[in-house]
DNA sequence: ATTAGCACTGCTAATTCTCAAGTGCTAATA
DNA sequence: TATTAGCACTTGAGAATTAGCAGTGCTAAT
């Protein structure tokens, strides 16, 4: 356990490199506590001891380590307020009826993503509580077709599907069943629901029933997969962190690979989660924030990206903010 | 005019230049000719007078000025045979019946994104030939809905909105009214044809006609709003001569902002062309070769984007393979 | 327990030095 | 007249050296 003096020292040496990029010393220290450089020096000394603090070299000053870092966020970080401005700003996007829940979501990570200089990511997936509405198709000559599919929560997808050989009345048929006997399924469900209802029917209906249900099966499968949407990858080349172009093409070659994203950002817990360095699955350089979120119509993970040195204590809180209101 | 040994000089310098990156030496290029490193110098120096070549420093190698790559892709260049394993990867994108038009677009020039270590775009509009097929509407609930435009193409895309106080009956009613009068309208021309015909009429028929015209109005205008692709971003992250993070910031900001791509990528003429550093609008260090493409339902542009030093012969060949290919 | 003082360390930036690559020019040559 | 050999010269890149500074750890005094 520390010292009331450590803590402090500890936590200062933090914000102050957090905010400065640059190994923190003793005399800096010293004039914000009551005592010399010295006596900061020393416990420094114990701090690294500790493992909470790292050197560049014997004569540097301190550097936090992750352990510090951790240290940090679990017992010294305080949740910071809002700055009115941009809260304001957030404001104004929530409150825009106009925009539907997914955008206000891209939008307001867009926004944060500007404020800190960090990258954010938005995960999204159909989520349970999500039901299959309706199917329709509209033929566009004799051989492709649009297949629409609709949720309850005015969730909708297009795909356009090419079918030789098939009779419109055959299509329109396979439609109804769907609506029949589909509709109301929770999305995830739609799947499974297809192969053992539809499918073990349609042959009666349909001729080239395989294909045909193949078809319907891959509409459905790709309207359940997951969207993707990383904002401000760019700041990555605003942190002194991130200067030389390996580290830079490393990192944007993780930000652009969609299954490393999926496998690697997905949150399942609920609560505002913190992983630095090597904590987390990304890359060890970087910490990531994130937390799952849910509504009514979907489910999925947000998170921002961004050096070790983060602002802990903004990004928590502006993450808190935004699922707080996406969730009403 | 150059004689005959100074095209060759000039040629052996460029060609080098664009695989080396590295400034071309007299000896190097008397090795290929017949004859000593001064004679190769003095040329090289005449050369210069002209302005094809320029100097780093005062005691460097030579390296091609922007007139020099000019007179190169004007009178040296010879049009490069596709190699056969390029050809084969791009065939099998182009002989997939399973995608769309637009998704072998997409594929196709991700694929030379990768072969090339360039970066593509594809712009993508409605063309003049895309006529609107049909709407349709999908209430959610009292107060949200869903448009669905489809175009005689297959083109679909959908919206999501809000109209309160609007009975399902009215919305109905203009739906149908646009079916009637606009169906088979260029969707380019649905905006205007909406103002003259629909707007002074839908007062009859609903009573928030203002509210109600408007939104579809909007619906439309997304719809014709040009959609860009870029495509193998990071590789300007593998070109030596964006190796300062200053200027790939420079460069990654104008490939995402979208407006400064559609004013300054946008080609109006058919043939493969190539602007050289400042003769393009987008960044005086790259080179940008394009060209506008057409298919039965759309019209765009799609380029290569990458260093002044590039393999213009190949890129050239590549772009009029897959623009023959989409357009037939 | 704290602090003043001092020797010590290692980085950074500036300076100098060396070397290699390549040039331009001159004079000799075919 | 065109080509070439030869040489003095230029420059940048990289290595080595140096000076100075920010900061440390330790010791001894308070």
């Amino acid at each position: 356990m520390l010292t009331e003096r450590q803590s402090q020292i500890l936590k200062l040496i933090i914000t102050e490199y957090i905010q400065s990029a640059r190994p923190v010393g003793s005399n800096l220290i010293c004039k914000e506590l009551n005592c010399s450089s010295a006596t900061v020096r020393n416990e420094m000394a114990s701090l690294e001891e500790l493992g909470l603090l790292e050197k560049t070299h014997t004569s540097s000053g301190r550097v936090p380590s992750e352990k510090g870092y951790r240290y940090y966020v679990d017992h010294l970080m305080k949740p910071k307020e809002l700055n009115g401005e941009d809260m304001l700003k957030l404001q104004i996007i929530f409150n825009n009826q106009q925009l539907e829940l997914s955008d206000c979501l891209s939008e307001s990570l867009k926004l944060i993503s500007d404020m800190t200089n960090y990258t954010s990511i938005v995960l999204g997936g159909t989520s349970h509580d999500n039901k299959l509405k309706e199917i329709n198709v509209i033929p566009i000559d004799t051989d492709n077709l649009i297949v629409i599919v609709v949720t309850d929560t005015g969730h909708v997808e297009n795909k356009k599907v090419t079918l030789k050989n098939v009779s419109l009345e055959e299509i329109k048929k396979t439609v109804n069943l769907i609506n029949d006997l589909i509709v109301g399924t929770p999305i995830d469900e739609v799947s499974s629901k297809l192969e053992f209802e539809i499918k073990p029917i349609i042959g009666r209906y349909v001729k080239e029933h395989e294909m045909v249900y193949n078809t319907f099966y891959q509409v459905f499968k790709d309207f359940s997969s997951k969207n993707i949407n990383v904002v401000g990858k760019n700041n990555i080349l605003k942190q002194p962190e991130f200067n030389n172009i390996e580290k830079i093409r490393d990192i944007f070659g993780k930000l652009d690979n969609n299954e490393e994203i999926i496998n690697n950002i997905t949150e399942e817990n609920n609560d505002i989660n913190i992983y630095i360095g090597k904590e987390n699955k990304l890359d060890e350089e970087v910490t990531v924030i994130k937390t799952k979120y849910h509504t009514k119509d979907q489910e999925g993970t947000i998170a921002i990206v961004g050096p070790k040195r983060m602002e802990y204590d903004r990004v928590v809180t502006l993450l808190e903010f935004i699922k707080e209101n996406i969730e009403k």
